[in-house]
DNA sequence: CGTAATACG
């Protein structure tokens, strides 16, 4: 069975449903698909996506209004679902889902930005670590880990448009690109590198300056599987063709 | 500049 896995940073699920968002999933048709930034409360929950009746839809709201949130919609029905790594810190934004299948568990992570000042950026460094133990947690059950999401880090030089520029800039800090640089070493595989060794392959552009035109973007949305998962991983990408955010979706086909 | 609530990315 070949499964197609999303993962999206929608930047307000409320903005992308006014940009195509159920159009796109309706034709496109992933059979899981993580998304992240839903900015949505409990009772915000828009009523448009009863139309996508194939999927079960699984939240993670922050107890904080307006601001970031995870959702999981999936035709298959997993064997559980988690919002948290067990850490209130951790769990309390809305970032984290674990679903666990019978061949594979899928994480869909939105990684906090480390902007805004250090004490964010330790935050960000922090629960880095903190979702390591837990992949490495999972990984002993002997299934296929799959991370997917924003990891709101690009990686190397190539992973982004301006490397010099950003050196010093939270998304491309030694500190930050060195928890890539770990997990790697630990034998987890970057899916989209691993097929694809091309520059200029971004996911995020800044609204700010109209990036996108220009592609002066960053590789931040990945899915990471565990190495010994990477045989059952048929193809990955990025789907620079679909709008609706200032990020774009990223995949993987998965053969179970 | 954009999202969703006055901050954050």
């Amino acid at each position: 069975m070949k499964l197609l896995l999303w993962s999206w940073n929608v930047n307000g699920l409320r903005a992308a449903l006014n940009k195509g968002f159920i159009e796109i999933i309706q034709k496109e048709q992933p059979d899981i698909l993580g998304i992240q930034e839903t900015k949505l409360q409990e009772h915000q929950i828009p009523e448009e996506l009863n139309t996508l009746n194939e999927y079960l839809i699984y939240w993670s709201h922050s107890l904080r209004k307006g601001y970031s949130g995870t959702g999981l919609f999936t035709k298959l029905l997993p064997l559980s679902f988690s919002t948290g790594f067990g850490n209130p810190e951790f769990d309390n934004e809305g970032r984290i889902n674990i679903a666990e299948y019978t061949e594979f568990i899928f994480f869909n992570i939105y990684f906090p930005n480390g902007q805004k000042d250090d004490e964010r950026l330790n935050y960000k460094l922090r629960f880095y670590d903190r979702c390591l133990e837990v992949m490495e947690e999972k990984r002993t059950s002997g299934k296929i880990i799959l991370v997917g999401g924003d990891f709101n880090t690009a990686h190397h030089p190539i992973d982004l448009a301006n490397p010099k520029e950003n050196e010093k800039t939270s998304g491309f800090l030694p500190i930050e690109r060195a928890w890539l640089d770990k997990i790697a070493e630990m034998g987890w595989i970057d899916t989209f590198r691993y097929f694809d060794k091309s520059p200029e392959q971004y996911t995020w552009w800044s609204y700010r300056t109209k990036a996108r035109p220009r592609n002066v973007g960053w590789r931040l949305d990945y899915f990471w599987v565990n190495k010994e998962g990477i045989e059952h991983i048929k193809k990955a990408g990025i789907r620079q063709d679909i709008e609706g955010s200032d990020h774009c979706p990223v995949f993987v086909e998965l053969e179970i």
